[in-house]
DNA sequence: ATGCCTTACGTTATACGTAATTATT
DNA sequence: AATAATTACGTATAACGTAAGGCAT
């Protein structure tokens, strides 16, 4: 049989144009590729090339042969890559999550649960989700759907509620609480990857204009210069006392929610160890 | 790159379950099997095998590479098979014809015409000519139809009468002539091979029996021996008057056809060459 | 005790590079 | 003169076989 090596060879004979070019390209003498394609030849029985005194072109055949050839590197190629990723996929933990919170606090949570392992997380829409999860794209997603579905562990993991933000003069920053509606039409500062938080602040508050920034850093400076109201959650610490902020609890329903993790049930080995966080 | 002598013995390993027999039947000592199977997974970055002390099984890895190598040896074989098929057709003629006699006269008209070129030949059907030319199995068919078509060459090729030859105490012998209909019931003697001939005599003797004999010098003898009807053409040369046997021309325009000769007009420059027979 | 796999080591075979040759532009 | 391909020849590297060692059935 003839080798791979052989087909490579060949595909850059056409890339390069020439016997020497192509050498150079593949570090390789120019009189050790001329023989390897004649040994290529002999093992397929078939010519390649139309060979004049000094020039080599393909003929008929050897345009054929490269069609292959490009089949056959590019088969092998996928064969070490799926394979590579294949065992990749093993060692690493996918999340998709519906919400930064619960996912930045189950992150390191896996990690020390499974030190070995990589942990990988994302924020999609709860539809991405649930196709990942079913496609094996995501082994853990974290949800705020609590469905029971053969085959799939749904858990609760945590609760989140939302506060605003508010510097002591704003004009609602007394109240003993608020709800969404009574900012609506004000601007409001976020952070950009909130996930389905966006939606709901769309809903509630059409008319307010949102300055979304993905630095969260950046964000806590914009928070401490700025008047703007913002959001706060359980569940992350925070130090707004000290930013001389308020913190005023929201009435809406909407912004109470339970998250549920949802994983395969041949998992639960593993992530039945999970414990919930509040 | 790996190379695929390293998927053939993988795949050897699979099939003979155990190292030392799959390098017997490699024609490799099983250390130099161990060794390159080691290669394997270094190149490919992955590990294939379970490895206990004495024994060596697929992993999930292995198991899954055994796919792809068996997709990628069968390209290989493909590509090699298909290029030696593709340079066998350019040199050979294939011929396909509706009847004998006209193919026998072609077959080395053409293997004179074209001496470094092999030439095949069979019978088929009218549908199975032109799809075989259609598709380029044919390079040349001989039919009845002269029909022009784009692109396709059709020349008038030769023309065939067709006789009874008759023994002197056949009742038909003394005839001048006589019609297909006046044999009907007798059983006739024929050449198994002829093609759509036998269509016409089935259609115009429906109540005789045919003996058709498939060697044609079996059958010679056979009509030596015996007073059973049979035909003769004008295109084979023959001796049935030294055998005691008349000839009477049969009256039916069925039985005097022209042939044609049809092929690509890509092949005009060398199939038109060819001289019409008679 | 036999079968099976790995490691170690010396050897060989195969493919390599250099140099020389020929031809084309 | 420069570029390109093949052939010839000595060399080097990579894969091989043999031998040795360990483990399991």
């Amino acid at each position: 049989m003839f080798e791979l090596i052989q087909l490579e060879q060949l595909l850059a004979i056409d890339k390069y144009g020439t016997l020497s070019k192509a050498a150079q390209e593949l570090n390789l003498s120019q009189p050790a590729l001329s023989r390897s394609m004649q040994r290529l030849e002999e093992e397929l029985g078939v010519t390649l090339f139309d060979r004049q005194k000094n020039k080599i072109t393909f003929n008929e055949n050897g345009i054929l042969a490269l069609d292959y050839a490009k089949k056959i590197m590019f088969a092998s190629k996928e064969m070490k890559d799926s394979l590579q990723a294949f065992v990749k996929s093993k060692s690493t933990i996918s999340i998709g999550s519906c919400a930064p919170a619960p996912m930045w606090i189950l992150t390191p949570q896996l990690s020390r649960l499974f030190p070995d392992m990589s942990v990988q997380s994302e924020m999609k829409s709860f539809e991405e989700l649930e196709k990942g999860l079913e496609e094996n794209n995501y082994q853990i997603i974290i949800t705020t759907k609590n469905v029971n579905q053969p085959g799939m562990i749904c858990k609760k993991y945590c609760e989140e509620n939302l506060y605003v933000s508010l510097p002591p003069a704003h004009p609602l920053a007394l109240r003993k609480s608020i709800s969404l509606s009574d900012l609506d039409g004000q601007s409001i500062l976020l952070f950009s990857q909130v996930g389905f938080w966006f939606d709901i602040c769309k809903e509630k508050m059409p008319n307010s204009f949102f300055l979304a920034q993905d630095n969260i850093s950046a964000l806590d400076e914009l928070r401490k210069a700025s008047a703007l109201p913002t959001f706060a959650t359980n569940l992350t610490k925070n130090n707004y006392e000290q930013e001389n902020r308020g913190l005023v609890p929201l009435t809406d329903s909407e912004v109470h929610v339970t998250f549920y993790l949802k994983y395969r049930k041949s998992y639960e080995k593993q992530f039945g160890k999970i414990k919930a966080f509040n």
